[in-house]
DNA sequence: TGGGCATATGGGAGCGCTCTCATACTTTTA
DNA sequence: TAAAAGTATGAGAGCGCTCCCATATGCCCA
């Protein structure tokens, strides 16, 4: 409780404040039988430095922050931000930092808090954890000099560090997959396409068109917004127009998709063939199993952290730029390996 | 960058020290023009306190923190944690309050980091979200005197403040349900029993049979982990005993029984009812929609935070206990409702 | 008009640490 | 053996804020 002070330990260990500190940061210049003479005291006192002290002499306070712009909606329905988020703390707790979480309901509270965050003078770094195009909070901490890291490209702010997986080749593989197993109307319930996500899987998905001398129909690509219930409507919409296969941009997109297509009396992928991304659905969520792209979420997060720490290490400049690759998962959704089921 | 001192702002605006912290903190006893000269320059200059010399110098830091003790698991596979977090960082936001986030991926990290939590020199205050019988934290925190609430009943801590929900009013009333609609053979999927929620929620399932006269049958309780893959197991083991209605102590166990009843060529409700526990599942996630016992997960996150605060502005005497009423949500999984359909 | 009181403002000390620099002590080398 | 070089330790200043107390100012009423 009335915890103790460096000086106190010093005194207990018949040598001065600066020793102790020396042994605690395990610098060298201290005798060996003073160094363990002094551990011990602190084992036997169990005193614990001061952060709050520590961070205003040193500058450094150990602590970054990860801030989920206003995803209120999205963070509780896809296992994509906890996953993440388990990824980043698994960092954080390897490099004796911690993590404090800002979590944004609405633009409002994203506003009043940016601030905040942007006030670094008690976070070492920061994790953005999306891609949106413009987000307001990139200006404020480039200007205030906060080491940052951005999970999703960004092409707006060509100085910040980011951590991405490589969307586009994601998404041309799916739709490939799909193209090579025959089907002819390939559909795309895509991402929000004011996130990079969104943009650069629907870009991949023309790209496997193309290559393929297939024309790109508008009506076969319906804009979702990552989740459940936006999957839901934007199959509906596309039921209209009798696609043979669906790439979702999604796990969660083609679980919403999956849904309409069931309600519609059509089976998948007998009517109609199936192809997520992201990989993160339990492998109980439901029969015949989802076939999807995998991106390695958790590794995201840890890599974001690692990032974090060479800039606020080593400075900002250049721009380091970690893209994961992904996985084609084939499962039975696509019709690939229906008969094996 | 460089940021401003209160000094410096002092200087600016032509007044001491004092006076510019006074109007920061909003305290009383400075002259209506000084304190708008004082804004204005704080405007004007972008100055934020730093809050690390504030930490040090009020013993206040502002920032709180949640502990999830080696939930990895649990977490992911959930809604629940998410939602509870949604809550807690909505009331945090609030309250002008950051939330550090201590994710335990095993036992090691738990202890290595159980020292560091309890380090109160950074944290105003704690919140466990869970409730396993034996928390190793709780008593380091309470012998550091850091101002602690616990998500869930603790017996075994008798001072400790906690939020919870009525789990055994919720398990009697899934059980009385069921029992009321005439199902013979009511088994239970329970939640871990090192739990109070697991084992609340099993003794609200006892109480209801009890008070009907009807035996507790060994057999047909069957000990989950409020995972979908563990409803999945329990559900296996439980087929055959052949109940006719479950009362599963999670939405999550629920959805993985409801796999083992469909695999084994079942239907719920037509030969096997079902009830799960957290109204916690998407609008979309199956047909017929599961009957469930609504907790307010999100209001118990905010009223956590709320206790907290009161815990240390007033201290940790008498604890706060605050219990949530649940909520039987008819729906069609068990039977009642079927013909609506 | 001046004493007394309330109110507004400023100055100093101190929170517990880090970091630089001076000093004491030890070892090496001519 | 003395000087030079290297190593271990301690003292002091300062990080930027809050909080207490002293002082200055304004106001009321006798």
């Amino acid at each position: 409780m009335s915890s103790l002070t460096l000086e106190e330990v010093a005194e207990l260990a018949g040598v001065s404040r600066s020793t102790v500190s020396r042994v605690i940061n395990g610098q060298a210049g201290v005798r060996d039988d003073v160094r363990q003479r002094v551990w011990q005291v602190i084992e036997q006192t169990g005193y614990r430095p001061n952060l709050a002290a520590r961070a205003l002499a040193s500058n450094r306070s150990g602590i970054v922050s990860l801030v989920v712009p206003h995803a209120f909606s999205t963070l509780f329905a896809d296992p994509y931000f906890p996953r993440l988020t388990q990824g980043i703390t698994l960092a954080c707790n390897g490099n004796d930092l911690s993590l404090t979480l800002f979590l944004f309901h609405n633009e409002d509270e994203e506003a009043r808090l940016t601030r905040r965050i942007a006030n670094a003078s008690l976070f070492d770094g920061v994790i953005i954890a999306s891609s949106q195009f413009e987000d307001p909070l990139i200006p404020h901490l480039i200007a205030n000099g906060v080491p940052l890291v951005v999970i999703g490209r960004q092409d707006r702010y060509p100085q910040v560090s980011f951590v991405d997986t490589d969307n586009l080749t994601g998404g041309y593989a799916a739709t490939s997959h799909l193209l090579r197993l025959g089907y002819r109307r390939v559909a795309h319930i895509s991402g929000p396409q004011n996130m990079v996500a969104g943009v650069d899987r629907l870009n991949g998905y023309r790209k496997a068109l193309d290559d393929r001398g297939r024309p790109y129909e508008e009506d076969l690509v319906v804009e979702g917004d990552f989740s459940e219930a936006g999957g839901y409507i934007a199959m509906q919409r596309l039921l209209a127009v009798r696609p043979d296969a669906v790439f979702a941009a999604s796990d969660q997109l083609a679980l919403g998709a999956w849904r309409a297509i069931r309600e519609a009396g059509l089976q998948v992928p007998r009517d109609i063939a199936l192809v997520g991304f992201d990989d993160l659905l339990p492998p109980g969520a439901g029969r015949p199993r989802l076939t999807t792209i995998r991106q390695p979420v958790v590794r995201i997060g840890r890599e974001a952290v690692s990032v974090l720490l060479d800039v606020i290490e080593n400075g900002a400049t250049p721009p380091r730029r970690v893209i994961f690759d992904t996985e084609l998962v084939i499962r039975e959704s696509c019709g690939a390996n229906f008969t094996l089921r």
